[in-house]
DNA sequence: AGGCATGGCTTAACTTTCCTGACCCTAATT
DNA sequence: AATTAGGGTCAGGAAAGTTAAGCCATGCCT
């Protein structure tokens, strides 16, 4: 067996994850935070890999850095090789755990629209281990280790669920409401990650209204409040459908407005044929019809 | 700028590289010495990367390891991606330093056939900055950092000079020579990784003789002692030319073995067209007519 | 067969490298 | 003038790698 010689200095491999990953967003702090190390170490790894290169790969700036020419040449090379990295990875994970499947979504769907439907995917399939991840924001499914992921988004993947605004809350405070103007005058629950959520539905009503009231960055827990009865919230379609079944929650108003985000389902790599992936997949994908 | 939330365990990009060299090469330590590292180091990391796959990649056998089929899954993509990465720096480099070329050859290649012509290719091109590394076996171009690789062959690449065997020593000594018999009597000089030039060449000159004497592991040396009369050198026709045409050695018999291996000059990758590695490509394809 | 050397992986204590955490710096924004 | 956002820097501490010894089948040798 042949043997290569020994490199003088082995290919500086987190010294590229760096700047890849600085070069791709564009900022030193934004590549530490998704790499999960402090902005201090981006700088060290990109100082070294330009001094090992004899050549500046960003511009310093007073805010900031920009690519140099020499940057900009490198980085769709070194993304695409570290995407088969992590794919490949993935890969071998899901040959050793052929039955896991992880999936990666908001948690609010995790908590209000997955979970409920989890004790019929294990029906369904159980032999598979399911795993949940709740992310505020859609991972790099080229990167990430999960199979699949669920977010809204209004093009691509799998339409899992439409999803529409209409304002809900417990029977008791519904029967205070008569008109859309009497919500100035009781808390108006919301989500800061859905912040417009109130003024896309209001614009929609056509009603000039100032709502007000506790805003809440667990989803989940706004609508625990709104059937304690602590205020009107604004409803997803989807994460209240529950609530709404059982009489918990009624939407005093009948206006509708549907989101052209619906939730949708994405897969990070072609999947198997009669996977656990595909079969996970296909049953969530069989909610839209269900619902 | 939207981030990628941070992986919760980044990937083992170390451990990847030294399971990939492992599975390669098939061996934990044949890959140590590959990445310049000790076996100890693989093993932690081939263990690390089972450890967080939960499944075995190699087969642990009293001598030896072996590939499980999760190992044998993963190899090929995981060759491929740090090939890419490899290629990626090496371009990087290529940009940051466009007029240096960096050469791996032979040892005895190096100083016997590249040093004498690199004052001609100073002089054609002036610019260019030349580096050689001598190394005992030819380098995986995929990954190395060197432009260009000028081993023995028997194919591919580009033929620079035909390789041939006689002996050769002083003017002095040959006097003392009439046949080839005549060899048992004198020290037969010979290099270490050339061990077998003095049988190929008895072979063809069928001559049934016990040639012996001192063995270097530099063969520039062995040359060296024989321009001292030191004894009868096994030569290779390009590595003595210089020395037969100053007279300094001379070739005793007249028999010439033409080896099927010439001095082959590889490229590491596609050469950019008018840039430095292909300007000295053609300077050293360019000595084959000149021979 | 018995004995012994060998090749290859593993393990454990030590050392070097890399990352963190707290600080400083600059320029744009309020 | 104060604040904020983004990089750079440095001392201390965690996680690499190294060195050296250990283990265990194989295979050679007499």
């Amino acid at each position: 067996m042949p043997v290569a010689p020994p490199p003088l200095t082995r290919l500086p491999l987190n010294a590229l994850r760096a700047f890849e990953a600085a070069a791709r967003t564009g900022a030193f702090t934004l590549a530490a935070a998704e790499l999960g190390v402090t902005p201090g170490a981006v700088t060290a790894h990109v100082k070294a890999l330009e001094e090992r290169l004899g050549a500046a790969l960003f511009e310093r700036q007073a805010r900031g850095v920009r690519l140099t020419a020499l940057g900009l040449a490198a980085v769709e090379e070194l993304t695409g090789a570290f995407d088969a990295l992590a794919g490949a990875e993935a890969r071998m994970r899901a040959l050793a755990l052929p039955r896991e499947v992880h999936i990666a979504t908001l948690p609010a769907i995790a908590q209000l629209w997955l979970s409920p439907r989890l004790p019929a995917l294990r029906a369904a399939a159980p032999e598979i281990s399911v795993s949940i991840t709740a992310l505020e924001a859609p991972p790099n499914l080229k990167r990430s280790l999960h199979d699949l992921s669920l977010f809204p988004g209004t093009s691509g993947g799998r339409l899992v669920a439409e999803d529409a605004l209409f304002p809900v809350c417990s029977p008791a405070l519904a029967a205070r409401l008569r008109q859309v103007e009497d919500l100035a005058g009781v808390p108006c629950l919301s989500d800061t990650a859905w912040d417009r959520d109130w003024e896309v539905w209001l614009a929609a009503a056509g009603a000039q209204v100032a709502v007000r009231g506790p805003v809440f960055s667990l989803y989940a827990l706004a609508v625990e409040e709104a059937v304690n009865g602590a205020g009107v919230l604004i409803g997803h379609g989807p994460l209240v459908a529950g609530h709404l079944e059982r009489g918990t929650l009624v939407a005093p108003f009948p206006r509708r407005v549907s989101l052209a985000a619906g939730f949708r389902l994405w897969s990070a790599r072609p999947m198997q044929r009669g996977g656990a992936v595909e079969r996970v997949a296909e049953f969530l994908a069989g909610q839209a019809k269900a619902a």
